[in-house]
DNA sequence: CTGTTAGCGCTTTCAC
DNA sequence: GTGAAAGCGCTAACAG
């Protein structure tokens, strides 16, 4: 399958390879007739440059490296999908790795881009303190670091994600206006958005002057067997419940907490939104075929990608590299879908 | 951030490239001082071969292009999962992209893929006749190709997919032993899957001396905005159960038709399982919290994705090229979650 | 055991 | 306008 190259083409046309590298790329040097001979011998030949050799020269690799805790979670692999759409016919490649919200492993496939060369790197990260560090390395050597969803960490770079602490506020406000005044705020362990997440809770109660109850902010290890996590949702739910004043609402602060909150109730019989409301953040396109309708805080997660591409493509093509960096803030808007479930 | 390069250590250490290349890939050549030596200096100051020099050298670019309709979707974010947990710590290199199950956008990225470099090209094809044949073309070339989920194609290559025959017998055959007779069979215009799907129902129907109705086989054109396919969906649905012999169940043959299906009947009215039973392919790992829960048939998808990389890293890993290939077609075991939508 | 050298395909001075 | 040549980082003959 030999493949026709600048050198093939230089021969077959009587030319040098230098001449025709430089009609290829539509120097002024070249005369029109040149390179029109050239460009068409090119074309009807089926001739594609070899990316290696043409990055391998310019000291670039154009692989955008992305890790995210799990392809398979709607939210990330809408992101996913976003960075796709915009990136699948440039020159750029995209390499994929998942964390499981696994620190080490989250580190191991930092090592890997920067093995691979990686240009660029996207990353909702785990907030791992060493990972972190390894950023802020790469990002010092020159490698610009994006980080998407979670942004609330320590490290001066571009960031992507919504006004966590918003739409949370608006999510138990609309609660509140319910007659819902005991809300159980359920989380995970990500510091990169909980933190937030939980402010918008707690400000929200504030200011409708509901005293703020600490066992109410539950925060549960999500990093394990799917299993596991049901099981301590169910646990602590079930204890809830059965307390002298169990909560009338949940909110739960991310996709995967949804949908086993939901799951935990309907196992231990608790009907929603009757004996208690739900909403959470969720991003799986179909929440409204749910037991009930599901309430849902749905983040613009095609765009988080989309946006990410944009500002990366923007700072690997410009040549000047020096140019002083203005690392950008973006916070997105998510918007709620207000249904059965929190009714 | 300039990396250090083999040069600079045979420099530092006063040795050629060519001994020190030799010592990193751990050569017999090599004493094994001198290895140590070498081996300990490229460690101590991060050391990172050069890919894409090494590639350029070898002639490959362990490039791996992947092609699915759409990674939004939980079945393939799934198939994508599996492969990215095997892939991402070797030297490979995925690159992915979404067709839409559009021939035009899908013929662009493969030739893409071909333009990158790609060694290889796992797709779940539209099965359009001009993509076909430029995989035919490629396969000629020396790339290998393996077909996922949708492997009913005339193209001699590797297949991975489910036994679609066997588990839609099986699932029709649930509903005819809890009494349906009248089933509405619902799947979309891949011709990948679909006639093998359509073929189990047909044929249970026949076991069971049920008479086939051609009325209740509905082909849906699911390429479009999801909003038209869940019109088409009321439009049918309404029609069917307005007739004077309303079908008793429904079978869906494919994640996004289950979802929307579900969908649609939930807007028109229609109340699962009792005016109409439901059973059809479903990935989502949360179908047991929709309205009703739902029957699924799951595919083993991450088993798919690994396959696939197993397979290729084989044969990529295979210095003999000429090694007489045996194509296989792998039919992995989907199953049935049996639950209230089919009751 | 170690060194030298050619060359993968391409871009980019620098000559002419 | 065009050509010659160097070199990106690496590997693999081949020499010694």
């Amino acid at each position: 399958m030999k493949r026709i190259t600048i050198k093939n083409i230089a021969k077959a046309l009587g030319y040098s390879v230098g001449t025709v590298s430089k009609a290829l790329s539509n120097s002024h040097e070249i005369s029109s007739l040149t390179k029109v001979k050239i460009q068409n011998f090119a074309h009807e030949n089926g001739y594609q440059s070899n990316q290696y050799a043409k990055l391998l020269r310019k000291g670039r690799t154009n692989i955008i490296g992305m890790i995210v805790p799990s392809i398979g979670n709607p939210f990330f692999s809408q992101i996913l999908e976003g960075i796709e759409r915009e990136m699948s016919e440039t020159a750029y490649n995209l390499i994929i790795m998942q964390s499981v919200d696994d620190p080490q492993l989250e580190l191991k496939h930092l090592e890997m881009l920067s093995k691979k060369g990686a240009d660029a790197i996207v990353i909702a990260a785990t907030g791992n303190s060493i990972s972190l560090k390894y950023l802020r390395k790469l990002k010092n050597e020159g490698t610009p670091i994006v980080l998407i969803d979670r942004t609330n960490y320590d490290i001066n770079t571009y960031k992507i994600g919504i006004d966590n602490f918003k739409v949370v506020y608006e999510g138990i406000s609309q609660l509140i206006n319910r007659g819902k005044r005991k809300i159980l705020f359920i989380s995970n362990l990500s510091p990169g958005t909980s933190s937030e997440r939980r402010r918008g809770y707690i400000q929200c109660l504030r200011d409708f002057d509901i005293a703020y109850n600490s066992n109410y902010v539950l925060s549960i290890e999500t990093n394990r067997r799917r299993i596991d996590v049901l099981d301590q949702l169910k646990n602590h739910l079930t204890h809830f419940v059965n307390s002298s004043t169990p909560p009338q609402a949940i909110f739960t602060a991310s996709d995967q907490l949804t949908y086993l909150t939901l799951e935990a109730l309907h196992t231990i019989g608790i009907s929603v939104p009757d004996r208690l409301a739900l909403i959470g953040f969720a991003n799986f396109q179909y929440t409204n075929i749910f037991q009930p309708s599901l309430s849902s805080i749905v983040q613009p997660s095609r765009e988080i990608g989309s946006q990410a591409f944009a500002i990366l493509h923007k700072i690997l093509d410009s040549s000047d590299n020096e140019i002083a960096t203005q690392y950008q803030n973006i916070e997105l808007q998510a918007s709620i879908l207000t249904r059965k479930s929190s009714e």
